[in-house]
DNA sequence: GAAAAATATTTACACTGTAAATATTGGGCG
DNA sequence: CGCCCAATATTTACAGTGTAAATATTTTTC
């Protein structure tokens, strides 16, 4: 369907959000703008408008993808059916492997304000990875359960051990001495807590 | 000290990071730029380059002040002798609290490429934050005692969970359901694991 | 085939970082 | 005291940026 040369480009907007995906591992976020991705896709620099709006439009429909990469390479090797403690292992790495690999498009991912958050399409694509860390906690014995919340608690928690690790590798804040060498499965606890809180 | 109208500004090194502060709150990292700091702290749009040389200079100076925020709200009510128990509920709810206070502060300090990591003040008020967390996590219980560097990882590991719980707080991927109304100390575990790790 | 909608470009403008040249001030030293 | 120089600040300039508005081209639809 690509067309030689001529005024319509035929699917400019899917070779935006792919020149966007490409700035974002060449050049990293400071990088991503609307007039590099319209350059890289071979149109004029205003031409991401039409498809986008603005620039957090753009970004959006890239972080969407962000999520779907996410999404593929925590089920890699793996299928939604895949015993608990396989996937679980799965899902780690590739949610800790994917920020290592595209740190900027992970950075894109989880910023405050350079994408739509109300976006059915970015939220559906981030749903889909948060749902399989929400499986992947399901059933960790939590001694805390007579709290309200329990499995849900113990999901948050699991979550923010991923996000906070992959985060802190990727911002350089792992890269001093032993903690280098560390990683996300040389801290996973077991979520077998003991009875003596905080 | 102040002048009240001369060429020389007098202090302007320090009103350029106040400015830059200031903004931050007001309007986000997306506000912050050299030439807002400039007008804010009412000097010409290039002045911060004697002092800084260029944003990642300037920014990196306002990160450091972060972090000293940081370790302020850390130990705001406590002091470094206090019972243990009582620094990590102080240090936990200082570091999630400052996040949420000051979302762009924050998000700048834990940014990759913005400020200059090597920096010998950005490094030191980042050290002192981080020796605090680290003090919290000492003796802490970690059944995988017979795994090298036991201390350090029940060490990142605390940290991951705080720096993880802060990020996805203030980038908004807890605020639907139920989950908008957990806390940091909600999802905190005692740090005493099983011995049948993932 | 003509009208209409979709798609893309051109033009314009305010804002940004930063380099280079210039201007002003304050301190050290005769 | 007066002069020179370093420190400090401004002016000027330029390439990039997002985005609005007007225009141009192509495709679709009837």
């Amino acid at each position: 369907m690509t067309r030689s040369k001529s005024y319509h480009h035929g699917n400019l907007k899917e070779a935006l959000i792919q020149a966007g995906l490409e700035i974002l591992e060449e050049k990293g976020l400071t990088g991503l703008t609307l007039r590099s991705c319209a350059i890289k896709a071979g149109a004029s620099h205003t031409a991401p408008q039409n498809h986008f709006g603005n620039l957090a439009g753009l970004q959006t429909a890239i972080a969407a993808r962000g999520y779907d990469r996410m999404y593929d390479r925590m089920m890699r090797d793996v299928d939604a059916d895949a015993p608990l403690d396989v996937l679980r292992h799965a899902a780690l790495a590739g949610y800790v492997g994917f920020a290592q690999d595209e740190p900027g498009l992970f950075e894109l991912m989880f910023s405050r304000h350079r994408t739509k958050s109300d976006d059915p399409d970015l939220l559906n694509s981030a749903g889909r990875c948060f749902a399989v860390l929400a499986k992947c906690s399901a059933g960790l014995d939590w001694s805390k359960s007579d709290a309200p919340n329990a499995a849900l608690r113990a999901q948050i928690l699991h979550w923010c051990i991923v996000q906070g690790f992959a985060q802190l590798k990727i911002a350089g804040k792992l890269d001093k001495g032993a903690m280098k060498d560390v990683e996300i499965f040389d801290i996973f606890p077991d979520f077998t807590y003991g009875d003596d809180g905080l």
